[in-house]
RNA sequence: GCCCGGGUGGUGAAAUGGUAUACACGAGAGACUUAAAAUCUCUUGACCGUAAGGUCGUGCGGGUUCGAGUCCCGCCCUGGGCACCA
C-alpha cells in the first residue's frame, strides 16, 4: 500500500471534525479556590495558544501563514497530549482597505467579497489539518462582533480617551481621497500615480500616550522575545529632558516659543531656533515677518512633500529665516534668529527646536548651509586608557561617549565650557543644574517626552466599523459651560482643578475657573460680586464646587435668583464643625450658614453630591444632609487623598460625564450595533468624507439626547480596532449580553502563548496591550486576568521566494499552498515549513527541500509496512536509546520552538531504524511524538495498529532517563587545544584513571614526545586537554 | 541617519565556551531495471599526501581563555523596520 496523502488527509480531517476532538471546554476544570493566584485560579488544565487571525484577502492563503499556524498547532497538540484543555481558536480580521479597493474596482459588495474569501481561506486552512476549535470562529465584520467594538469605542469616548483633532493626512489630488501611508508610493498615489499632498483633516484620536509609561514598565511582567520588548520600548521612545520657553522679541506680541530638548546643558550653545512648517505659532507671527511671501511659499512647498521626501531622500536641508522675528535665549538674553525648516517635525516634542549646531549633526549641517553661528559649549573628554570615558565604556554615571570626538560636531557627553554657571560640570550634572535654573526662573521645566503619538482612529472609508456617535446641532448649541468654585484658602491652580479643566477643555467645553478673591478671609458678597462681573450664570451653566465652594454655589444661587443647569458639589460642608476639631473663624464668617433648600432646589436643574466617608475635614453626614435636603444624587466614593486634595479625581469627571452633556452624543448601548448600510459607490466623496456621508437615510437620525434632528458620524474605525480585543471574544464568542462573560475571561485569560509576525510588534501588539489595559482599568476585565493580555509572545520569520526575495505577485515567485498540499500533502508541507530553518528567521522557499521532507514521511510509512508482517518484537538496545533520546529532544525543542532540530532528530531516528525491525510498543511512542508535526500520517498509522481512539488524545510520552545516559563515551583528547585522539572510556571515569589511559595512547605519546606537561584540563565524560 | 537581526560547505542550515559543518537539498559513483523514474548504498569544506596522516578553515583585525563559530573591543558586508525623534 502506498502513502496516499490525498485520501488519508481528507478522511481524517472529516473524522476529527465530526468527533470535535479539538473543542476547548469552557467549564473550569478546577474549582476557583485560589482566585489570587492566576495559575491556580485558571486551573492548570487550561492553555490558550493564539495566532494572529488572518485578513481574508482575495489572494488566498500565503505559504507564510502556515508557518506560524503549524508552529502553534504543534504546541497546541503537544499541550493537549499533556492533558491540558487547549483553546486554539481561529477567526477573521476582515475589515480593511484591500477588500474596499476591490469593491471600488469591481462593484462587488465588500460583504460578498469577504464571505467568498473567508470560504476560500476556511477550505485552505482545513486542508492543512490545524487543530483549531472552529466552533469559536469569529469575524470582525459580523455586526454581532463589531457591536462590541463600538461599545468599547464608547468606553474610550466616555472616559475621555477619544477626542477629535486636526491631523495632517495624505491627500490624493486626483482621486480626492485620503490615503494610508501604505498607499503612498514614492510620494505618489498608489492607485492613480497622481500627486499627494498633506492636508489638515479632523480625525478621531485615541489617547494611547496616556499609557506610554505603563506600556514600557509592564513589559517586565511578560515573557516576550527580547527584540520584541526592545522594539516596543524604542517605539514608545521615552526621553528625559526639559522644555524651555524662548520669548519672541516684539513690542506688540507677547508670545513664547516652547522647545523640548534632551540636552538642556547645551542651552548656551543655542544660536538659532527652528519651527516646523506646520507650527501653530506661525500665523500669529505673520504681522512681524518682513519676508512673508518667501515664508508662505516655503510652507506651501513643504506641504507637498511627503514624509519620505522630508525624511529619507532629502539629504539637503532647506529652510527660511523669519525675517523680523528674533527670539531671546533665556539663559544669556542673546537675540537669536528663528527659522522655519521641514527637518523639524510637528509630531514630536513641541514642533520647535533650539538649534545647537556645535553638538547636533542636523543642526550643524543646517548652520553651515545658512552661515549661522556655531558655538562650542561641550568639551569632549580626553581619551585616556582605562578611564571611564574610554570609547565604548558603558553609559554609567558619567555618560556615554558618542560620535567622533575629533570631528567638528560632538554630540556625546563631556564637560561644559563657555557656559557661565555650567562651565566645568560634566554633562549629566550640567543637565541637572540647567534644569534647576530653568525651573527657578520659570522659563522651563523638567519634561519627559515620548515618541509615541496618539492613535489616529478614524478613516474616511466605508469598510470599517461605524463610529457610534451622533451630531446634534441643537444639543451643540445647548452645550453647557462650566464654572469651578474652589475651596477655602485654595485656588483654581491647585488640587484637581487644572487637571479637570484641561479634561473638559479637551472635550470642547468652556470652563471658567477663577481664583476667588480673598480666599484666606472669604466673603460671600465679595465673591458673588466678583463672579457676576466675570461670568454669566445661566441655565447652561454647570457649577463644580469643592468644599466651601459648594456653600458659595448654594448661597449665590438662592440669594440672587439665578438659574443653573447643574451643581456638582464635592465634600460640601453644611456647618462649621469639622472632623479635625479645628476652629475656622474665617470660614464661620463667610456667610450666615443658613440654607434655603427649597429655593436652591428651584434654582437648579440637577444636583450631585460627592463625598468620602473617610474625609478628614468635612464629616460625611454634612454632604449627606445637603443631598437629602436637595433630593440630590448622592455618591459615596473613596477619595484619592484626604478631602479630595488630589491632583486627579476621576470620580468627579465620571460624574460630570454621566448625563447629557457631551457633544457629540453617543449612540445608546441598546441601539448598538450601528450597522453599516449598503451603499452603491464605495469611493469617498468630494468633501473627503466617507461614502457613508451620501447615505441620507442612514445619517439622518433622531438625537438620542433631545430627540431632534441629528446626523450620524460618518467616519469608520481602522482595522486595528477589531483586532485589539478579538482574543477576548474567543473565550465566549456567542455571548450576546457582554463581549465575554467574566467567567469565560477568567477561564482562559491571559493568553498563554501568542505567536505572530515582527511587523505587528509596534502597531497591533502595542494597540492591543493598551486596549486591554484600558478595559482592565474600567473594570470590565476581571482583576484575576491581569492587565497584560499576553503572557508570552514569540515571532516567526518571513518565508521568502526561491530567490531570497520577498514573495510577491509582481516578482512572480509566489508559492501556492493548495498546489503543495495536492502534490505532496499537508503533512509534508507542515514538516517542511518547520524544518526549513530556525523558526524566528526569514528563510527562502525551496520546493526541493520539501521533497526531502516527503521522503522522510515515506520512510516512516514504510516502517509500518514491515511491522505489519512481523509482529514479533525484536529488542534492539541501540535503537531503543536513540528513540528515547529522540523523545527527549523533540519534547524540549518544541518548547523552545526549535522545530527544525526536532525534525532532524526524528530523521536520525528513522534513518537508524532503516531496515531493522522495531517492536510495536516502541513504535507507538515514536508515532506519538510525530503526531503534532504530521497529524494525518500519524493518525493513519496509529489506526492501522488497531487503535480505536485518536492518537491526538494520547498521552505525550516521557523518555526513560536511564536510557539516555551512555555507559561508554568517546573521550576527546586535545594537545594544546587541538584534537589529536579519541579514546573510548567508561563515562564516569575520574581524571586520574582517564589520564593514565590517555597517556598510554601512541598518538598522544608521539605528540608529547618527552616534552613537559604544563597543565591538564579534564571535563568528565567529555574531553581532556593536555598543555605542553 | 536611527533601531533590530544575520554573515559557517555548492545550497537551506546544526553546534550548554569543549570533536566545526548534525539533518536535509544538490552533485558524483554504484546497486536494482531492457531502460528511465522511484528506491537503496557509498563519497562530498579546501589544500598537501599513494597511504597513515598533516596543514588551513565559521566576513575582517585584535583581545580574553588550557580551549572561541560562541565571550569582549574595533571594522566590513548584508537583510528587515522606521516617525531626520532634537
Amino acid at each position: 500500500m502506498t502513502y496516499n496523502h490525498q485520501k488519508i488527509e481528507k478522511e481524517w480531517q472529516k473524522k476529527w471534525e465530526e468527533d470535535e476532538i479539538y473543542r476547548a471546554d469552557n467549564n473550569l476544570k478546577k474549582p476557583a479556590s485560589a482566585p489570587q493566584d492566576p495559575e491556580l485560579r485558571r486551573g492548570k488544565d487550561n492553555f490558550y495558544c493564539l495566532i494572529e487571525f488572518p485578513y481574508p484577502s482575495g489572494e488566498g492563503l500565503h505559504v507564510g501563514h502556515p508557518r506560524s499556524y503549524t508552529a502553534m498547532d504543534i504546541i497546541a497538540r503537544k499541550k493537549r497530549m499533556e492533558g491540558k484543555n487547549v483553546l486554539y481558536p481561529i477567526g477573521w480580521d476582515a475589515f480593511g482597505l484591500p477588500t474596499e479597493n476591490y469593491a471600488i474596482k469591481t462593484g462587488v459588495h465588500p460583504k460578498i467579497a469577504t464571505e467568498k474569501n473567508i470560504e476560500n481561506f476556511t477550505r485552505q486552512l482545513k486542508s492543512l489539518g490545524f487543530s483549531f476549535d472552529w466552533s469559536r470562529e469569529i469575524n470582525t465584520t459580523d455586526p454581532e462582533y463589531y457591536k462590541w467594538t463600538q461599545w468599547m469605542f464608547l468606553q474610550f469616548f466616555k472616559h475621555g480617551l477619544a477626542y477629535k483633532t486636526k491631523m495632517a493626512i495624505n491627500w490624493c489630488l486626483k482621486c480626492k481621497i485620503g490615503l494610508a501611508n501604505e498607499e503612498v508610493v514614492n510620494g505618489k498615489c498608489e492607485r492613480c500615480g497622481g500627486e499627494v499632498e498633506k492636508r489638515q483633516k479632523e480625525q478621531w484620536m485615541i489617547k494611547i500616550t496616556k499609557y506610554a509609561q505603563r506600556l514600557i514598565d509592564d513589559l517586565d511582567k511578560v515573557d516576550y522575545l527580547p527584540r520584541i520588548k526592545d522594539q516596543q520600548i524604542n517605539w514608545i521612545g521615552r526621553s528625559e529632558g526639559a522644555t524651555v520657553k524662548f520669548k519672541v522679541k516684539s513690542e506688540k506680541l507677547k508670545v513664547d516659543i516652547e522647545v523640548f530638548t534632551t540636552r538642556p546643558d547645551t542651552l548656551f550653545g543655542a544660536t538659532y531656533m527652528v519651527l516646523a512648517p506646520e507650527h501653530e505659532i506661525i500665523p500669529d507671527l505673520k504681522s512681524q515677518i518682513s519676508n512673508l511671501k518667501e515664508v508662505d511659499d516655503y510652507i506651501e512647498k513643504s506641504k507637498r512633500k511627503s514624509d519620505l521626501e522630508r525624511t529619507e531622500l532629502q539629504k539637503e536641508k532647506t529652510g527660511v529665516d523669519l525675517e523680523g522675528i528674533k527670539a531671546i535665549n533665556p539663559v544669556n538674553n542673546e537675540e537669536i534668529p528663528v527659522w522655519v525648516a521641514d527637518y523639524v517635525l510637528t509630531g514630536y516634542g513641541t514642533g520647535a527646536i533650539m538649534a545647537v549646531p556645535a553638538h547636533d549633526e542636523r543642526d550643524l549641517e543646517f548652520a553651515k548651509k545658512f552661515n549661522l553661528q556655531i558655538k562650542k559649549v561641550v568639551q569632549p573628554p580626553q581619551v585616556i586608557p582605562n578611564s571611564p570615558f574610554q570609547a565604548g565604556a558603558s553609559s554609567g554615571a558619567i555618560g556615554n561617549l558618542q560620535g567622533d570626538i575629533e570631528s567638528e560636531c560632538f554630540s556625546g557627553y563631556g564637560m561644559s565650557i563657555n557656559s557661565d554657571f555650567l562651565s566645568g560640570l560634566l554633562t549629566l550634572d550640567a543637565k541637572e543644574k540647567m534644569t534647576e535654573w530653568l525651573e527657578k526662573n520659570n522659563v522651563g521645566k523638567k519634561t519627559v517626552n515620548y515618541k509615541l503619538r496618539d492613535w489616529v482612529f478614524s478613516r474616511q472609508r466605508y469598510w470599517g466599523e461605524p463610529i457610534p456617535l451622533v451630531h446634534c446641532e441643537k444639543c451643540a448649541e445647548a452645550k453647557p459651560k462650566f464654572l469651578f468654585l474652589h475651596a477655602f484658602k485654595d485656588s483654581s491652580g491647585r488640587v484637581f482643578w487644572p487637571w479637570l479643566k484641561s479634561e473638559l477643555e479637551k472635550r470642547g467645553f468652556e470652563v471658567f475657573a477663577p481664583n476667588l478673591p480673598n480666599s484666606n478671609k472669604p466673603n460671600l458678597k465679595e465673591q458673588t460680586k466678583f463672579i457676576s462681573e466675570n461670568f454669566n450664570i445661566d441655565d447652561k451653566t454647570i457649577i463644580v464646587a469643592h468644599s466651601l465652594g459648594g456653600v458659595l454655589a448654594m448661597k449665590m444661587l438662592a440669594e440672587n435668583n439665578l438659574k443653573a443647569k447643574k451643581i456638582i458639589m464635592v465634600a460640601p460642608p453644611a456647618k462649621t464643625e469639622f472632623k479635625d476639631g479645628k476652629k475656622r473663624p474665617a470660614v464661620e464668617e463667610f456667610c450666615d450658614w443658613k440654607f434655603n433648600y427649597s429655593k436652591i432646589k428651584k434654582a437648579v436643574g440637577e444636583v450631585v453630591v460627592i463625598a468620602d466617608k473617610e474625609d478628614s475635614v468635612v464629616p460625611i453626614e454634612q454632604p449627606k444632609e445637603i443631598a437629602t435636603e436637595l433630593n440630590a444624587k448622592f455618591v459615596e466614593v473613596v477619595a484619592p487623598a484626604p478631602h479630595f486634595n488630589c491632583v486627579e479625581a476621576p470620580m468627579i469627571l465620571d460624574n460630570i460625564l454621566t448625563g447629557d452633556i457631551l457633544n457629540p452624543g453617543w449612540v445608546p448601548y441598546e441601539d448598538l450595533p450601528v450597522k453599516l448600510p449598503d451603499v452603491k459607490k464605495y469611493e469617498p466623496i468630494d468633501s473627503g468624507e466617507s461614502p457613508l456621508a451620501n447615505m441620507q437615510d442612514w445619517i439622518n437620525v433622531k438625537c438620542p439626547k433631545c430627540g431632534g434632528e441629528a446626523k450620524r458620524e460618518t467616519d469608520t474605525m481602522p482595522n486595528w480596532a477589531g483586532s485589539s480585543w478579538y482574543f477576548l471574544r474567543y473565550t465566549d464568542p456567542k455571548n450576546n449580553k457582554e463581549f465575554a462573560s467574566a467567567e469565560a475571561l477568567k477561564n482562559f485569560m491571559p493568553v498563554d502563548w501568542y505567536n505572530g509576525g515582527m511587523e505587528h510588534t509596534t502597531l497591533h501588539l502595542l494597540y492591543s496591550r493598551f486596549w486591554h489595559k484600558f478595559l482592565y482599568d474600567i473594570g470590565v476585565i476581571p482583576k484575576e486576568c491581569g492587565d497584560e493580555p499576553y503572557k508570552k509572545r514569540t515571532s516567526h520569520g518571513m518565508i521568502l521566494g526561491e530567490g531570497g526575495e520577498k514573495m510577491s505577485k509582481s516578482r512572480g515567485n509566489v508559492i501556492n499552498p493548495d498546489e503543495m498540499v495536492k502534490l505532496y500533502g499537508a503533512d509534508t508541507l507542515r514538516v517542511y515549513e518547520m524544518f526549513m530553518g530556525p523558526f524566528d528567521q526569514a528563510i527562502p522557499w525551496d520546493t526541493k527541500g520539501l521533497v526531502g521532507c516527503r521522503r522522510f514521511l515515506e520512510r516512516v510509512w514504510k516502517v509500518k509496512m514491515k511491522n505489519e508482517k512481523l509482529k514479533v518484537a525484536v529488542k534492539n538496545e541501540k535503537l531503543l536509546k536513540e528513540l528515547h533520546r529522540t523523545i527527549k529532544k523533540v519534547g524540549e525543542d518544541i518548547e523552545e520552538m526549535k522545530f527544525n532540530t526536532a525534525i532532524a532528530q526524528m530523521m536520525i531516528f528513522i534513518n537508524a531504524v532503516g531496515e531493522e525491525e522495531i517492536d510495536v510498543e516502541n513504535w507507538k511512542l515514536f508515532l506519538q511524538i510525530l503526531a503534532p508535526f504530521a497529524p494525518h500520517l500519524a493518525e493513519e498509522l496509529w489506526a492501522n495498529l488497531g487503535n480505536k481512539t485518536s492518537i491526538h488524545l494520547e498521552k505525550w510520552p516521557e523518555h526513560d532517563k536511564s536510557l539516555i545516559v551512555d555507559e561508554e563515551i568517546e573521550l576527546i583528547v586535545q594537545i594544546n587545544g587541538k584534537l589529536r585522539d579519541k579514546i573510548k572510556i567508561k563515562a564516569d571515569l575520574g581524571e586520574e584513571e582517564a589520564k593514565k589511559i590517555v597517556l598510554e595512547s601512541e598518538k598522544v605519546k608521539n605528540w608529547i614526545d618527552g616534552k613537559k606537561i604544563k597543565q591538564v584540563v579534564f571535563v568528565k565524560g567529555k574531553l581532556m586537554n593536555i598543555v605542553i
